[in-house]
DNA sequence: CTTAAAATTTAGATAAGGCTAAAAATTTAT
DNA sequence: ATAAATTTTTAGCCTTATCTAAATTTTAAG
């Protein structure tokens, strides 16, 4: 059974590969735990003595697929919890994350299962982001950036990149929420800002605010 | 904020002065903890400076104010996820317990609040003991030991005092759940056994089954 | 191709929580 | 009333996860 610690460290890994096959350095994760360089390595040693993940000195870190497969779970849970939260308690998007960073780790096999079955086997969690199945198959995300759809196309806010209290906020403020359509109604090439229309009002959106919020073509 | 470990130690403490004023000794603490006493002794240190416990070196424990509602906001939400699992998840009595003694350490107002109204405000857990409310109060339990009723007296399971899993699935077995009525036909005082009708089968029901098992008058 | 900078690892410390063994205080029993 | 037994505390050590500071390896620049 991997520690609270171990899980995070995981986690953090598998987000900065993502998915992929890139090896990645002590201090990426060390930047990514908000931890020290000489605390990353020290985990790393213990992870590798584990399994979890392949290492060579000096040469960066890779997942092994029990490693994955452990980090998928962790995340499994955690969005799986988010859902919880959102569907059945009165959370909102801003809410969500800080506790389910405790229930994440909660192990039983059991819960997890049941939780699933009671919140309708859902797929993606509030922000819009693919919930892994029990093998740690991540669905693929259809989602894109704003600041990527073409003019007059037509999309459905489901997600974002920055999750910070401060930018959901910003979201709230102005409406902008999971499920909410959008339709892009010109792009200002200058300062790549682009005219929105939201709830039948036009908006402009700046490039930050573009560049941080998820959508899927509808 | 009380450590996992912290919040173990109170909800110990708490149980054993069972309310009360008694002190409490540290044998019994870390006959509790299932640990040494030299290892209670430290943690003892620790709570005093927090000003959670009253501590006299050699005269025993007794929670203060602020310990004694840090002790009962634990259990309150032992007891509200146990609510939770058996209610809205597929679980029985008897799997519940360890997964809320992982549960019952997430810190968050909110979801405490929010997970309270989402059951519907129970004030009893599945095994039919009292839910502290926000300010550490205690209802008071209606419940007794079978062993303790009258002949021809009816009454309703609400609770167990031994709940290992081994006595859950004798109740299992025996079609003795949480709300089975129970009418006592005769009781025998050489063995102190006692003669029961449960679903219209008489049954004869033994001293350590009448002394585990908890009822309320009907 | 050598050296300076950056990244990574090692060594040694600390704090929390636990253990064993030994010392000290309190109880119990004679 | 005092010796024996029990309880409790102290002292010293271990593990996990962190840190700082120093050493080492890799990378990049000239």
């Amino acid at each position: 059974m991997a520690t609270f610690s171990e899980e995070n460290y995981l986690k953090a890994i598998f987000h900065l590969a993502s998915n992929d096959d890139v090896t990645v350095s002590t201090n990426a994760i060390a930047q990514k735990m908000e931890t020290k360089a000489s605390s990353a390595t020290d985990m790393i040693q213990k992870l590798f003595e584990k399994g979890l993940i392949d290492y060579q000195k000096y040469k960066g870190v890779k997942l092994t697929d029990k490693g994955r497969l452990a980090a998928a779970s962790v995340i499994r849970k955690h969005r799986l919890w988010e859902v919880f939260l959102v569907d059945k308690l009165r959370f909102s998007w801003d809410e969500v994350h800080e506790v389910a960073e405790q229930l994440e780790h909660i192990k039983s096999r059991k819960l997890t299962l049941e939780l699933d079955a009671f919140l309708g086997f859902p797929t993606e969690d509030p922000h819009g982001d693919p919930i892994p199945d029990t093998n740690g198959n991540m669905p693929a995300s259809l989602k894109l950036l704003l600041a990527k759809v073409k003019k007059a196309q037509r999309c459905i806010c489901v997600g974002v990149k920055d999750s910070t209290p401060k930018f959901l906020q910003y979201l709230d403020k102005y409406k902008i929420a999971l499920g909410t359509e959008i339709t892009v109604l010109s792009k200002e090439s200058y300062d790549e800002s682009m005219a929105v229309n939201i709830n039948n009002i036009q908006r402009t959106i700046s490039k930050e605010v573009a560049h941080n919020l998820y959508v899927k073509i509808s």
